[in-house]
DNA sequence: TTGTTAGTGATTGCCTTTTATCAATATGAT
DNA sequence: ATCATATTGATAAAAGGCAATCACTAACAA
């Protein structure tokens, strides 16, 4: 059987930062946000968290090159990212272009997924 | 004035195995490859070279989320790449879509640059 | 209310990639 | 050929991110 799942404060804590926020996050940032509720709680805990949520599909992670991956609920659909050179965050885009990727890869090869990835500034930073 | 750069036998071989390969290659590849040259060659060496070799410009540094960083020429143009998700392995993309991602990015956002990955089964592995 | 046990928090440890160290080697100007 | 020093190779160890540990706390069924 499966383990039994409680209820706590903490989940519920980093459950409410997920769904506020708009784009992905780094474990430290969820922990950051998260703390103002529940002061006590502890890193580990976001992890562990974090892990359950991917787990039971709540929650995906959302990887940056060069970055350590962020998480986001799953429940906002196929969407790509927005990354800022200066503040370093990343934001989610609305639209997909996927239609335009048709014969992008050679001939033999099949192609189950992309990713779309923009560099820039955002609009607190480019002005 | 800048540091004397001395030509040898391991800086040859890894632009050598850089020069003939098709995609971006792991420091580990590069060192596996281009020990057959000069079979004395360590992997610290690798890393220096790259790194070297990426402040002369002549090679720069590919990131696929997840993954270590991968590295190859310069002068191949604007290109993005293919992930394999049997083996693992990197295939450039000759074309790019960049004209369709116009319009992506929320307004006020100022996109300077862009990332496209395309996951799937390369050529071998679809077979 | 009580007991069982899932969950927590602090910390340590781990793993992978990359850099620092340093004695030994090899390049290239003279 | 000689010399100054850039470069090398082996190794240690940093750095970053995450999982394991373990004693303590707290959820929730009875």
């Amino acid at each position: 059987m499966a383990i039994e799942r409680r209820t706590t404060r903490q989940k519920e804590a980093i459950k409410a930062v997920l769904e506020e926020q708009a784009g992905p996050l780094l474990p430290d940032d969820i922990h950051r946000l998260a703390v103002k509720s529940v002061p006590s709680l502890g890193i580990a805990t976001v992890y562990r968290s974090l892990k359950n949520l991917q787990e039971e599909g709540q929650v995906c992670c959302v990887e940056i090159p060069g970055q350590p991956p962020r998480y986001e609920r799953t429940d906002k659909g196929h969407h790509h990212h927005f990354h800022c050179r200066n503040c370093g965050q990343v934001f989610d885009l609305q639209k997909c272009v996927a239609g335009g990727l048709k014969g992008l890869a050679p001939a033999g090869f099949r192609v189950t997924d992309h990713e779309i990835i923009l560099y820039g500034f955002c609009k607190s930073c480019a002005s």
